[in-house]
RNA sequence: GGAGCGUUCGUCUAACGGUUAGGACCUCAGGUUUUCAUCCUGGUAAUACGGGUUCGAUUCCCGUACGCUCUACCA
């Protein structure tokens, strides 16, 4: 194996490399991200950060039919709340701006004419109509999508099949031309990837991509090569879906005479569906019930609007954690990692081949987790919007924290916290009296009217102290304790749920406990 | 159809030729908690198949099957 030998077991790919570590997230702002899209985002920060290097955001713009307005400040609001700062970007800037490819357009039309010049690409002015058509023609059973190749290539209009004087002229007619790459007939282009270690294809097996769109815009295949090589990218990280056209970027790099530049090529292993099989889509999400963009995306075309894990309630730190652990573990049990340890811990050799289907069971284990174990006061911060929106009124925020602190453990999302500690702000609207109403008698009833009497007198706000008096009236009554506590449990929060009774009691203290009591008593 | 890539419990994964194939989620059975949750203990459950190489293959090689990705003037 390629990882291993000279550099030793685990030893980072690094070693074989002196440049400084840059690294490039790509997007096309087309729409929400999803995880697939943010897990890309985390290999590529934590690789950079790991190395001491450079984390790059650059927007691929070149298609102007599918921009979507908003999307590309969604991408950053994502990085944002990820906690994965770019160093260059289109809003910070940088030494190799702009970092928008639209705002990049001139640059590239030379690149496509030095090919051109040198006999590694042609014009090509076949209309999309005829190209449709040659797809037609050659298509057959065997042969379902016809390539434009080195095989077809002779048959269409293009610089290579028409004599110099035609082209001539069509050029200065200003006839709608595309540039596309010519593939060699048959050649054998092997390349390196840091997670499946030589891959090769044959040139003869790839068509002739188009590099220059007639609209002058590059396509992907030019840019990212053409940006990659300026701004001096070192290791680029991609989803696998890519990897059947890694031939052309290779030759590309080859043929515009920066091959020594390349950078380190890593195609990673794709999300998957939960069910069945397939690359992870925002349609899943909504079959299945659960987010698969990273915050709340609306179409501004369609209005639809789609979930997002932030919405939901996640916590960042939970959702870069279960991003991370699809598809890399760091060799131990150890499953729940800060971003500080991923970026001691991470090492692209331990990035998996195969995808990972996406399991929102576990995903929810991990947001558990996070709330379990963190701050209160940051807590705090995360749900008072959920509070605000259910209509919940901290006056105190040193008493808010004090409930997350005691009903954290019972929450998986962060509006659980709206159930879970809501009744400790106001009285629950909602009373499971059905609980109550089966066993229910005109001695318990009397019971607990004289508990609040109790209660009042003691004006005691030790659990203790009113699970004693609670207990001695129980027996004056000739009642059982374990009959008395669900209901007075329901007639505090509402329902069978939260932390013990006379804690409750307690916390909300003694006129609250009695009011809620003394209401409850009205409905039964 | 072609090319490329992939394949360990239902799911995420460990195992770098020698393990009773380990952990986590889910699930199931107990225990703690006079509620719920947390927490604790335990159980079920996997190397796709066939050939090699080897004293010995989950691991290396070949083939098969299956899956995925790509096959646009989209990325």
């Amino acid at each position: 194996m390629f990882l291993r030998g000279t550099c030793g077991k685990y030893k980072s790919y690094l070693c074989a490399m002196n440049k400084r570590v840059r690294v490039r997230f790509a997007p096309s702002p087309t729409g929400g991200l999803h995880l697939g899209g943010v897990r890309t985002v985390l290999f590529n920060y934590l690789f950079a950060k790991k190395h001491g290097g450079d984390f790059i955001l650059r927007i691929e713009d070149t298609d102007q039919s599918r921009f979507v307005p908003g999307a590309e400040d969604y991408i950053v609001q994502t990085l944002n709340w990820c906690g994965m700062i770019p160093d260059e970007s289109p809003v910070v800037g940088g030494p190799f701006a702009p970092y928008r490819q639209s705002e990049r357009k001139e640059s590239y039309k030379q690149y496509a004419t030095t090919l051109i010049n040198a006999g590694h690409a042609y014009y090509a002015f076949d209309t999309p109509t005829e190209l449709e058509e040659m797809r037609n023609h050659f298509k057959t059973s065997e042969n379902p999508s016809p390539q434009y190749n080195h095989a077809i290539r002779a048959k269409m209009r293009n610089s290579l099949s028409l004599d110099a004087a035609e082209v001539a002229a069509l050029l200065s007619a200003n006839t709608p031309y595309v540039v596309r790459i010519k593939m060699p007939d048959h050649e054998e282009v092997t390349f390196t990837d840091m997670i499946r270690g030589e891959v090769s294809f044959n040139t003869s097996q790839v068509d002739d991509k188009v590099l220059l769109k007639a609209d002058g815009m590059p396509t992907y295949h030019l840019a990212v090569v053409v940006d990659d090589y300026l701004m001096k990218i070192s290791h680029a990280f991609r989803g696998e879906e890519w990897l059947p056209s890694a031939p052309v970027h290779v030759l590309l790099w080859k043929y515009l005479g920066w091959q020594n530049e390349m950078p380190e090529w890593a195609h990673l292993p794709l999300i998957l569906k939960p069910d069945g099989h397939g690359k992870l889509s925002k349609r899943d999400g909504d079959r299945l019930g659960f987010p698969v963009f990273a915050m709340d995306w609306t179409d501004p075309k369609t209005n639809e609007k789609a979930i997002g894990f932030k919405e939901r309630g996640f916590l960042p730190e939970a959702f870069v954690n279960l991003l991370v652990v699809l598809g890399w573990n760091d060799g131990t049990d150890q499953e729940i990692f800060s971003m500080a340890e991923l970026i001691e811990k991470f090492s692209i050799d331990r990035v998996h081949k195969g995808g990972a289907k996406f399991d929102y069971e576990k995903a929810k284990w991990f947001n558990a987790e996070w709330i379990k174990n963190a701050d209160n006061a940051y807590l705090a911060g995360l749900v008072q919007p959920y509070f605000d929106a259910a209509g919940i009124v901290v006056n105190d925020p040193a008493y808010l924290q004090k409930i997350i602190g005691i009903t954290k453990e019972r929450c998986i999302l962060l509006p659980d916290f709206i159930t879970q500690a809501g009744f400790y702000f106001s009285a629950p609207t909602q009373i499971d009296t059905a609980s109550i109403a089966p066993k229910w008698d005109e001695n318990k009833k009397n019971f607990f009217e004289a508990l609040c009497m109790a209660f009042e007198n003691s004006n005691s706000n030790d659990p203790l102290e009113l699970e004693n008096i609670f207990k001695a009236l129980t027996a004056t009554h000739g009642l059982k304790a374990g009959e008395l506590m669900l209901p007075m449990r329901i007639m505090l929060v509402g329902g069978k749920f939260g932390p013990g009774v006379f804690e409750i009691a307690a916390t909300i203290g003694i006129s609250d406990t009695v009011a809620r009591i003394k209401h409850a008593l009205t409905l039964l």
